[in-house]
DNA sequence: GAGTGAAACGGAGGAACCTCCGGTATCGGC
DNA sequence: GCCGATACCGGAGGTTCCTCCGTTTCACTC
C-alpha cells in the first residue's frame, strides 16, 4: 500500500536527516526548523511532511542510537545476573544515554506517550528490549511474570522529568530503583 | 526580598488569571496567549511578565483544584485502610483530574519535573499531600518507610505520557499499580 | 502635594511555526 | 522517446510566540 518512496523524495529524506544529525548536536535542538530546511538546500514544506513536528525528526536523527541501545539488552542478560540487575543496567544506560542528549528526552518522551504507528519503529524496538529484559527476569525469577514491557516503557518516561539538577543522577537511581522494585514485587525470589 | 506586588499589578495578575481559567476550559488550552492578554484588557508584556510561560499560566489557573485534591489526602487515610489503599486511591483521583482538563497534564509535568521555586507553591502541595500518605503507609506497614515524597511525585509523572488512547483508563491503573508495588516492596506487610 | 526612583505597562517587531496549493519532477506504460 | 498520472517540491503567508525598551503609574518622602 504504501509505494517505495520516490527518488527525489529519498535523496532529500536522507539529506535532512544527515543536516539534522549534525545540527542538533552542534546547536542544540532548539535550531529553526528553517534553518535545518535551508541547510539541506529543502523548503520548510518537504520537511514538515516527512517530519510533522520537531520530535519525529529528532526521533529519527537518533534513531540508530536508540537501535545500538536496544541491541545491547541481550548481551546485558548473559552479563548481569540477576536479570533484574540487567534490566536496571539497561534502564540505567538509556535513561543516561537521553540525558546526555538534550532533546531527545523530549523526543523519547513523545514516542512513550504515543500511540501512533507514526513513530512506531523505535517504539517497538524500545518494547522488544524490554520484552526480553522482562522474560528473562521471569525466567530466573528475579522479576515478577505479570508485567507487560508497554507499561515499563511507560513507567520509564516519568524520568525524563527529573530537571537536569546538580543531583540528577542520584534521582533517577532512586527512580529506577522504584519501578524496578514494583517489577520484583511478587516475583519468586 | 520580594516585596508585595504594586496594586496595579496585583489588580492585573489577578484578572489574567480570571480570564485565563474561563478561556481554557471554554477554548481549550490553545487559545493564543495575546487573545488572553487582551480580554483581561492588557498587554501581552504583562502577561509574560507574571506568567513566563504558557505552563505558568496554566498551573496557576488550576491551583485551585490543585489545591482541593491536595486537601482530600488527609481524609483518604482514614476512610481507606491500609494507607497504600489510600495512596491508590488518590493518585488515581490526580491523575484523572488531570487527564480530564487537557492541557493540565502539560503545565503539571513541567511543575513536577522543575526545581525552580517558580512553580513552587503547587509543587510542595503536592509533596506534602504524598509525604502525609507516605507517611501513613509507613505506620500501618502497608508500604516501605524509606521512599522520598519528591520521588514517588516524579514517578507519577511518567502517568502523564499515556497518550488519550482508548484504555487510557486501564494504562494509569496498571501504571499506578506498578509504582505502589514498588513502594510496598520491602514493607512490613 | 510635588518630587522621585522603582516597578509595571504595552505593543511594535522580529523570529519561528506550520499550512496550503500552484508548479514541477519522476516513473511506469506505450 | 514521449505522455499522463501521480507524488513531491517549495516558499509565501497567516499565526503565534516572546522580547525589548520607551512610557506611564505607583508608593513613598519631605
Amino acid at each position: 500500500m504504501t509505494r517505495p518512496l520516490r527518488a527525489d523524495a529519498l535523496r532529500n529524506k536522507e539529506k535532512l536527516l544527515t543536516v539534522a544529525a549534525t545540527a542538533f548536536s552542534e546547536d542544540g535542538v532548539d535550531v529553526p526548523l528553517e534553518t535545518i530546511a535551508a541547510r539541506a538546500g529543502v523548503g520548510v514544506g518537504t520537511l514538515y511532511r516527512h517530519f510533522p513536528h520537531r520530535n519525529a525528526l529528532i526521533e529519527a536523527a537518533y534513531r540508530h542510537e536508540v537501535e545500538r541501545l536496544c541491541d545491547a539488552a541481550p548481551e546485558l542478560i548473559s552479563s548481569c545476573v540477576p536479570a533484574s540487575e540487567a534490566l536496571r543496567e539497561w534502564m540505567h544506560a538509556f535513561v543516561h544515554y537521553a540525558g546526555t542528549k538534550k532533546g531527545m528526552a523530549d523526543a523519547l518522551r513523545s514516542v512513550v506517550g504515543s500511540d501512533t504507528t507514526l513513530l512506531g519503529h523505535t517504539r517497538s524496538q524500545i518494547v522488544a528490549a524490554l520484552r526480553v529484559l522482562l522474560t528473562a527476569g521471569a525466567q530466573d525469577g528475579s522479576l515478577r511474570s505479570d508485567a507487560d514491557p508497554e507499561d515499563v516503557m511507560r513507567a520509564m518516561g516519568g524520568v525524563w522529568n527529573v530537571g537536569p539538577g546538580p543531583d540528577w543522577e542520584d534521582q533517577v537511581r532512586r527512580l529506577l530503583a522504584l519501578l524496578i522494585d514494583g517489577l520484583r514485587y511478587g516475583a519468586p525470589r
